[in-house]
DNA sequence: AGGTTGACCTGGACGC
DNA sequence: TGCGTCCAGGTCAACC
């Protein structure tokens, strides 16, 4: 579900909400393929600790976490969400909703939950010095040349680059398919045939879209909600993402729909080459 | 090694 | 109303 400007949104406000609270307990669901790492070390480490910083790294929320004792060594707390995962902070008289998976009680009495129904979302515990660095290049201060570098001598098409983790990580299928419109480039380009213009129009379009999405709370398409359970603004500004049978707002031309990397794609034939 | 495909899950929308 | 089918913001292991 949430990509870049999603996850953004949660993490900046799980941190408003959250940032300097211990967590006095945590409960955890059992189910073993929510815990990437074992769900004993998660609980271990998450218990006591304080958190200093609720941050985002490609479509990962990290938890900076400062140990109860300085002896310990300080961790991070990952949740990537998945499809349909959602980190809230609430009250405790608010009932748990269905598919919760972890719930930290934290020192002012409320609650940090992660709630997934389809359970593709992963907690784990990142230890390693130096901090989580997700595994690509980082798309909202990437340079235009270092952009143009990821996809030198690749033959996949363009839209599964983008939506390659370890070339490029926080873009999914939304961004992917509304940045190559900004750029007015075809999905199944290859990567590494794009002109350099054209290099630098993708550029420029997706830390546009990424820039004005995460202005709007991200898109809200069926169930993402932020960590008060607001929706998104930016899906009333897609311009093809979820628009099939519809006609491009700049031409009127029928949008295409098409599978690249397996995934629904969105075009327009007149306005992308 | 790079690239592609199916599996993993639940629930909502739609058609009959 | 109810049942079946298809589809969904994402990975990841297993293949070619």
């Amino acid at each position: 579900m949430p990509e870049l400007p999603e996850v953004e949104t949660v993490a900046n406000g799980v941190h408003a909400r959250v940032a300097g609270l211990r967590i006095d307990q945590v409960w955890t669901s059992g189910k073993p393929q929510t815990f990437k790492t074992p769900e004993a070390e998660i609980v271990e480490t998450l218990t006591g600790a304080r958190i200093d910083r609720v941050s985002r790294v490609g479509k990962t929320v990290v938890v900076d976490l400062k140990p109860p004792s300085a002896a310990q060594a300080r961790a991070q707390f990952l949740v990537h969400l998945g499809m349909t995962g959602r980190l809230l902070v609430s009250t405790p008289e608010v009932p748990w909703p269905p598919h919760t998976h972890a719930v930290l009680t934290l020192s002012d009495g409320r609650e940090l939950r992660f709630v997934d129904p389809r359970r593709f979302g992963r907690l784990s515990m990142h230890k390693e010095n130096g901090g989580y660095n997700g595994p690509g290049a980082e798309p909202t201060t990437i340079t235009p040349e270092q952009f143009a570098s990821l996809f030198k001598g690749r033959k996949l098409a363009i839209k599964a680059a983008l939506l390659n983790q370890s070339i490029l990580h926080g873009v999914g299928n939304i961004y992917a398919d509304e940045a190559l419109f900004r750029a007015g480039i075809r999905p199944r380009r290859a990567a590494g045939r794009l002109s350099r213009a054209e290099l630098a129009r993708l550029h420029a379009g997706l830390q546009g879209v990424l820039t004005r999405a995460i202005e709007l709370g991200g898109s809200s398409v069926s169930d993402y909600v932020d960590a008060a359970g607001i929706r998104g603004f930016f899906q009333l500004e897609h311009k093809v993402y979820g628009r099939a049978g519809e006609t491009c707002s700049d031409c009127a031309t029928p949008l295409k729909k098409i599978i690249v990397g397996g995934r629904t794609t969105i075009y327009c034939p007149a306005c992308q080459h």
